[in-house]
This record gives structure tokens, sequence and C-alpha cells, in this order.
DNA sequence: TGTACATCAGTGAACGCGCGTTCACTGATGTAC
DNA sequence: TGTACATCAGTGAACGCGCGTTCACTGATGTAC
């Protein structure tokens, strides 16, 4: 049956690609093998390598992709809602059971954090490279709603509310998924701080 | 040379525990396997069984151990700064370079938290025991520092305020360490949001 | 207190298993003429 | 456009390796008398 076509080849790179990106956010990365990895694309895992040079090669194209994906919608949510509250938005869609929930789909920031740490140099720069845009994004924002409320917001000073409001949203889902099969209710109060950081977003 | 003394049998048991509580917080639970572990402790790995009945149990054990200890630390350095201000002290502290950089030995809400999702159900019951832990003190400290300025905090507010700071500084200590390796400039942001911790949690 | 024996902590080899990676093979695709 | 052939994506078995766990064995400890 063997060989396909280029654009077939294209395509079985893909699901590759996507596939891994469910896996390793939901399963985590070292918990995902080569194998499990081909099943769900739909190939047997022999073929991996005429693909990717190594597992943490695929590893670092998935980083990048996953945050490349997730930035891209927060980007949509901060247009939507460009009169009204964006960042209180963002807020609330971080921290909603359905973000919880879907841990195969969610904030990579999140769903990756704890492995990282022992993953290798590519992939702990494609890491540090999404979370810097996360927190660009959500400086410019700072920012511009600052501006529509008539300040001029000192750039380090909208960074260093950033970093603060991105920490939070990533430590609250991390420890609200880390308990939620156990302690649903303990789970539930970390989202529930959602509430508290929107109305700091709008002041 | 076996069979050895009750009491140093259960001296070995502890030398596990400690070995373990370190390796699991430093690589990971998982990337530690039993060999490693009981070379650690200064054992052959076939003993293991002589002390735990799986993996598993232990992981649990030290879990319970690991927050025990850190549990321990807050109680302490609450205690010391009783005149002062404790939690803007706890900030400092959790958020510090020596914290970040003592991996196998700090917080397990933060070692570990990226782990748990995937371990047991008694593993994950030990985390959430732990964070439980921490949030009780985070927000009986808060209503002590409350009463001392004369108010008389509402506990579910206190608790409130618990939460957002735990997941704060969970958070932000995850992503310092995450970017570590690659990234030290943003690694150390993530520590610098400890001075506007600090000054919310003295307000 | 002294003796005889059962217990059991530690040892290190072995179990089956799944990992990441390699490989010989197949045969349709892509290419050179 | 048609033919001949090199390429190479997919297959599935195999590689060495380390995992968690089991096991037969050893011999000092703990115990019963």
């Amino acid at each position: 049956m063997p060989r396909i076509t280029q654009t077939e080849k294209a395509h079985n790179r893909q699901r590759i690609v996507d596939a891994a990106s469910r896996l390793f956010r939901c399963r985590g990365i070292d918990a995902v093998g080569i194998a499990d990895l081909m099943k769900a694309a739909g190939l047997t895992h022999g073929g991996f390598y005429n693909h990717f040079a190594s597992k943490d090669a695929l590893v670092t194209e998935v980083c990048d992709a996953a945050f490349a994906d997730s930035l891209g919608l927060l980007a949509d949510l901060l247009c939507q809602d460009a009169e009204g509250e964006p960042l209180a938005r963002v807020v609330d869609d971080y921290l909603s059971p359905a973000h919880r929930d879907a841990v195969d789909g969610g904030c990579p920031s999140a769903s990756l954090v704890g492995g990282v740490r022992i993953q290798s140099d590519q992939v702990q720069a494609a890491y540090a490279r999404g979370v810097e845009g996360y927190l660009t994004g959500f400086a410019d924002q700072i920012t511009r709603d600052a501006a529509r409320n008539g300040q001029d917001l000192d750039p380090a000073e909208a960074r260093h509310q950033a970093v603060r409001l991105f920490s939070e949203l990533v430590g609250a889902m991390v420890l609200s998924r880390a308990v939620r099969r156990v302690e649903p209710t303990l789970s539930d109060e970390f989202l529930r701080l959602a509430e508290y950081t929107r109305t700091a977003a709008r002041a």
C-alpha cells in the first residue's frame, strides 16, 4: 500500500502533532509512548521516525503549536470584547469548569508546566516562548484598558500586573486540576477565585 | 549479614522515605525508579517491598510526610514573626531564589502539583490534605492579621484571600522553575512578583 | 541465663512489560528520459 | 505522453534498556523453653 502522496504525508504528520497535542496535555508528556501516539493518529509506531528525528523534537514542535493555537484563541477573545471588560472575560474563561475539565485542549502553560522542568532545553525554550507570548498579550491588554480609562500606565507596571495575573491563573488551574478527582469541592474553590481576580482586573 | 535490628529496620525505612522525598520533588515521581531510590538510601532495590506494599504506597506516605514537614516550617515562620508582618515574610520566603533552586526540599504543593493529576486516588487525597493544610494556615493568619488591625474578618472572606494568595505563590513558583534553565531572566520575574503580593498581604 | 529454632530484612538475579529507536521489507509515488 | 527506475512512507518485528515487582537464598535477630 505505501508509498503515499506528499499531501497525504503532510496530513499524517499533522495528525501525529494533533494527537500528541491532546495526549501530552491530557496524560503528561512522559506518560505517552510513541506507540500510543501513532495509534491515536491511525498509524503504526515504526513510521514515527519518517516525520520526526526524535520524541523530543515532536515535543518541542507540539509545545510551539499548542501555544500558537492557545494564543490565537486569546487574541480572538480580546478582540470580540474590545468594548467591554476583556481581561475580566479572559479570567472567567480561564478559570471555568469547562477549561479545567478539558485537559486535552486548554492552555498549555497549565497542562505542561509540571513536566517541563525535566524536559530538554529545546522543550523548555519552546515553553518559555509560549509563556512570554501570554505575558505580552496580557500586558498589552492591561495597557489598553488603562489608556481607555485615561491612564498612561508605566510599561514595567503593566508587565508586573501581567506576571501576577498569569501566575494566579496558572496556579489556580493547576491546583484545581490536581485535586479534582478526589476533592471536587476544593477543586471548585480554586476556580471561584475568578470572582476576585475579575474585579481586580477591572480596577 | 542480614537480618538486622528492628531499630535499624526503622532507620532504613526512614532513609527510604527521606530519599524519596528529595528525589520525587527533584526529578518527578514517575521519573524516579525503585532502584534509584534504594541506592540513594544505601540499600539494594529488592528490599523495597519489606517496607512498602507498592511504589504507590510510598508515594502516598512521602506526600503526607513532605507536607507535614513543610507545614511545620510554615508554622515556625508565622510564630517567629508574630509581631511583624508574618504573611509578608512567608511570601518573601516562598518566592525566594533559594526556594526556587532548592527543588528537592521546598513546598511540596509546588514540586508535586504537576504530577499529581496522573497519580492514584490515594496520592491525590494525600496531596489534597496537604493543600488544605496550607489554606487553613493562611486563612488563620489572615484572620489574625485583620483582628490585630481591629477588623472582624468574615471567615469565608479570609478563606477566599487564602486561596488566592496560595494560587499566586504556587503558580509563580511553578512557572519560575519551569523556565529557569533556559530563561533565567523570565524565571526571576515570577519571583519579583513577591514585591506586589507582599504589599497586598500587608493591606 | 543458655540453647534451639523460627522469623524475616537485606541481597541480587529474574520476571514480564513497555519504552524510544532501528531495521529490512513492500510497493505506490515521483522523476528522468 | 509513455516507460524505467529510484525514492521513501508505512509496516511490523526486533533492538537494548529500565521499569515495578517477585523470588530463592542467607544468616543474624528475636523468641520459646
